[in-house]
DNA sequence: CCGAGACCTTGACGACTGTCAAGACCTTGT
DNA sequence: ACAAGGTCTTGACAGTCGTCAAGGTCTCGG
């Protein structure tokens, strides 16, 4: 039960250990056909530790979407704080958009893996609904830095330009993984070609 | 082997019976936890029979898959051949999208599902991209319908036209799943909002 | 009317899963 | 140095899965 010793740190940090063996594993395999044997036997454990560590498969699932969620969200914000102009911006927001397919790719698939579960399966629905809501943000803030650089209001709402940006990056990561040779070029160029649209015309 | 009778219809409409089944428990539980003993449960058949209709459980998958293309590749045609004005074939879509979330949310929450899994799993690749690729088109017809009747060109690619509709449009899946009050009014706001910029702009 | 083959059910198999209890190992305080 | 308790491994459990073989039931041609 109350497991914790002196360092408690120590404790968090074994968790966060098993978190990335699940995440890698989760990223390579899925969502469906992820064991616990197999987190396990990815890291340097046997596979009675999880039951240690976490009360149950989900926790620890939930424990590693949350996990995730931190490295994501600031993502875009050096991005945001390097821009001094609003092409620039969109320039080097595209780039990284790109950039996080090419060398994430795994951990992009098993997002919306767990996203699309979500849609059946209630007890990760809490989780999946707070750190889309972050994403949301996180985008958002781009979007907002955008306007400022341009000198315009935006003229669509978070959750619309969230969801035309995504609508993009999930295609262009599908395409990526089916080996389809220009999908990351077309997804920048698709971005640059939306970006304006998220803001009110110029006065006419 | 060669199971086929006299009647060679029979056989087949044995596979569809048992196809819609599948996609009924599919669309309920999700491609990781349906089991072809549920999906026979679901029907009037015990649980050997599906060998003797499909080799493999991923025959039968992947056989469900195109036989729900049949259904949806002709969902927006007839809002496409009613609409005699630009403003009616936006104002009629947006509301066919949101109309199809509202009736059909399991049917749709299940292609998400495949599409992802397709992610992972290589022999769910070909028969996704196929279905995409008939998505893509169907929403493209729409467009250049929505093109002819405002006598503009279109502006975007057809893929770029797709991503940003599917993006909107599972947005709003998730959001009326989840039970988010008014995530299909926002969908036909956003998409009455969207349309204008796949074309080009008024000439200056 | 009967036998052949199509059609379907039943029951079993090996493999895999999440879970947990029993105990070994190892660190630490005293 | 010894005991206590945190940490980890091992092995087993009950359940479920896909698959398939054996055999029953039904239908229809001869």
């Amino acid at each position: 039960m109350a497991a914790r010793q002196a360092p408690a740190d120590k404790y968090d940090a074994r968790r966060n250990q098993l978190a990335e063996s699940a995440l890698r594993t989760l990223g390579e395999l899925g969502y469906a056909r992820t064991s616990l044997r197999e987190i396990a036997s990815n890291s340097e454990f046997s596979h009675g530790v999880v039951h240690y560590y976490f009360d149950d498969k989900l926790e620890l699932i939930i424990y590693c979407v949350r996990y995730y969620k931190a490295r994501c969200v600031t993502r875009y914000d050096e991005v945001i704080a390097r821009s001094t102009s609003a092409d620039g911006l969109v320039q080097a927001f595209a780039a990284k958009l790109a950039e996080t397919i090419r060398d994430e790719a795994p951990m992009h698939r098993l997002w919306y893996d767990l996203r699309t579960q979500s849609m059946f399966e209630d007890s990760l629905r809490d989780a999946v609904t707070m750190i889309d809501k972050t994403l949301q943000d996180m985008i958002w803030r781009v979007v907002s830095r955008y306007a400022q650089l341009s000198g315009r209001p935006a003229a669509r709402s978070p959750q619309a330009a969230y969801g035309l940006l995504d609508g993009l990056f999930q295609q262009a990561l599908l395409g990526h993984l089916t080996g389809r040779p220009g999908a990351l070029d077309e997804l920048t160029a698709q971005v640059r070609d939306l970006m304006p649209y998220l803001l009110e015309p110029v006065a006419a």
